[in-house]
DNA sequence: CCCGGCCTCCAACTTTGGTTGGAGGCCCGC
DNA sequence: GCGGGCCTCCAACCAAAGTTGGAGGCCGGG
């Protein structure tokens, strides 16, 4: 009997190439959709095998939210994440919200019908380019931001001053000043436009 | 008699999908094609009407750079981009290039064909999000940066210092200094991380 | 229980960045 | 030929940002 997918894309494009590929690889294809909401109401009534989710659905739930959920759900359908970004932020979110898997939208069909296959099996599938950022990571002994320096750094790459951050997490300018100095450290640069632009090339920010 | 359509994205499942909604729609696709390089050898030998353009095309030539060799071509086809962004850079870049339109990629089906069309008449084609920031920039008469301001702009959003751009640029720190005045005045920002976010909001960097 | 990481804060200092108000040369279009 | 935009440069000042070398509280794991 063959794997039954559901599809998650907000681009009607992408949702019929989809499923052209896959349908023509034998899978069965129970539905595709725009968004996550409507995603969530039809996994418990068509209860596909897998789901495979965009990580940019525009407005309302995104991808790696949605993935939560529907992994909160009873009897849950694997998840095989397809998108177009392979940034660290975005991995690590889509792997931690329950994904099984983490392709990236250049994959060939045949690819993709694989994938499928493994992922319907329980078994993580990831991109090559994804696994060697995983690994890479797992190498370099976690130079990783804490929550709190990420917090800080996003602020400053919006262009908010010391002063404009501490007001906003009701902290001292020291403590930012604190926190900025963990974060250049951490990234390798001495000022906050260059973090900022390191942190965009690494992936922590978008 | 229909169409001929010429379609080029590095996506398979991109290409698949536009296919089947162009075929669909009694539209005839005469190749679908995964680089700028591989499009320019057969535009002159399937002679489409329309080529429908992705901008980003991974390695090699890109979309914008694509559709000026083929507009340069002896009896040249429209070129109607297809692209997943609306920075006001990409815009202004694929429309200087020659394209007859530009759609973003979520559009249906049905649009999409209907663009398409209209493109094949020679006339323009907008997406009404991409058609607001060419008015709303003409409107705002031209707060436009000049190619110098651009260009230190962009190496602030890199993260060099002054200093660096200065010895970069053969110019001293203080024409620099000059140009980020320029700079934030026209962005209606006062510091460099601010400026960078900005100029990343409006596209003007990317 | 104590160690280590995280978050908070401080003072005092140096350096960089940003502001103001200029100026001159170049080139283009009117 | 002249006005205007662009690019260049200057001095001097003020305001942020970044550095250094601390410290204390909290929490979780060994």
């Amino acid at each position: 009997m063959s794997v039954r997918v559901l599809i998650v894309d907000d681009h009607p494009i992408v949702r019929q190439g989809l499923r052209a590929a896959l349908e023509d690889g034998g899978l069965s294809v129970v539905a595709d959709v725009g968004t996550g909401e409507r995603a969530l109401e039809l996994v418990p009534e068509l209860r596909p095998d897998v789901v495979v989710m965009d990580l940019q659905l525009g407005a309302g739930l995104d991808g790696a939210e949605t993935t939560r959920l529907l992994r909160a759900l009873p009897e849950p359908p694997r998840v095989l994440v397809l998108t177009t970004y392979d940034s660290e932020a975005d991995i690590l979110r889509a792997i931690e919200a329950g994904a099984t898997g983490y392709l990236l939208k250049d994959a060939e069909p045949g690819e993709l019908r694989a994938a499928i296959a493994t992922a319907a099996r329980g078994e993580t599938v990831l991109a090559p380019s994804v696994a060697t950022r995983l690994v890479s990571r797992v190498r370099a002994p976690a130079r990783t931001l804490t929550a709190r320096e990420t917090q800080v750094l996003r602020m400053v790459a919006e262009g908010a001053s010391n002063a404009a951050i501490a007001r906003e997490l009701f902290i001292t300018e020291a403590t930012v000043k604190s926190h900025l100095v963990q974060v250049f450290a951490k990234l390798g640069v001495d000022n906050r436009t260059a973090a900022t632009a390191e942190a965009r090339r690494r992936g922590v920010i978008r």
